[in-house]
DNA sequence: GTCTATAATTTGATAGAC
DNA sequence: GTCTATCAAATTATAGAC
């Protein structure tokens, strides 16, 4: 536990929900590890491996978080996501990863943009058989969207009360 | 018209709208001109005056849009809204400049920074005064919330229906 | 697992000729 | 406005010693 693999992880993650794929180098992580950037390519041979295996950890500690309460339904379940977003930018001011690599999907390496699409795939499943009804897709792909956009307004803002303002109106909105 | 600052501004604004700030580099889009870098530098100095300007330039060309229309209030002004957003990934199928900028906020220079959150004050500012009431704030922060994490959801899944079925609820959502 | 050393490439940026 | 030439730095990645 807490070996050098997975403290690298750490600071991946970080940077990369701090600057985006392109925002972070095996010479900083090393850096901020107190080691060589060779050392770094020992554990992650490359960079766009090391950024899939960011998201895969990223995507287990979400679900493990999420998923557990599985008997609450509807607006509870929105809850929790919201919750689980809003800790993300609270504790560090950063955006979700996988909001962060989705954007630029365009310009990932294939299997980054695989882990980020089985993220989302897996979060509207899970959220839309939550909230059930004949609208129940639609409406987690707004969840989904109102979540990730609102971090991108506390982000631009640097305020976490326009992601509070911009996801209120989930949880109250209704189900059909 | 049509001059080579322009274009450049226009490479620019499709590589940033891709990949995001660290995704596009003078050469790369020296390389597109058919000119070398050192002539992109004649134009703009820095990579940071460039994305300034392109951020500018990005506000402006938006709100020649969105902003005519000023009659059209409420539930049209936001239909309004998400068909601006709405053609842009339908055209290119890349990401909104300020999203994209907005979610690397942290790692952006301070200049490029500033654009970004003048464009999301302006679209809160005009949005809420057009939809009106006492949850006017909130609500244009929840419609550009849901727009921005709409176009990222469509470039995950390389799906322009994800943004349509994100964004549907925004117009008849009713107002207070 | 970590290091030194290095290769090969790319980057943002500048000087100065034409 | 564009070019050649160049710089200093950073980047991903590899080879091989310890």
């Amino acid at each position: 536990m807490g070996g050098t693999a997975e403290r690298l992880l750490d600071l991946a993650e970080a940077r990369i929900r701090e600057a985006g794929y392109g925002g972070f180098s095996f010479r900083d992580l090393a850096a901020e590890m107190g080691i060589k950037s060779a050392s770094v390519h020992h554990h992650f041979p490359t960079k766009a491996g090391m950024t899939a295996a960011v998201a895969r950890r990223y995507r287990e500690r979400f679900f493990e978080i999420v998923a557990p309460r599985r008997d609450k339904s509807g607006d509870e379940a929105i809850a929790i996501y919201r919750s689980a977003f809003r800790s993300a930018i609270e504790q560090d001011g950063r955006m979700c990863l996988n909001g962060m690599l989705g954007a630029a999907a365009g310009g990932l390496p294939p299997e980054v943009a695989e882990e980020v699409k089985a993220f989302f795939r897996r979060c509207v499943g899970d959220l839309s058989s939550r909230v059930g009804g004949p609208d129940a897709v639609a409406r987690a792909f707004h969840v989904m969207a109102a979540l990730e956009g609102g971090l991108i307004l506390a982000r631009a803002f640097r305020d976490i009360t326009a992601f509070d303002q911009a996801t209120a109106s989930l949880n109250t909105q209704g189900q059909p």
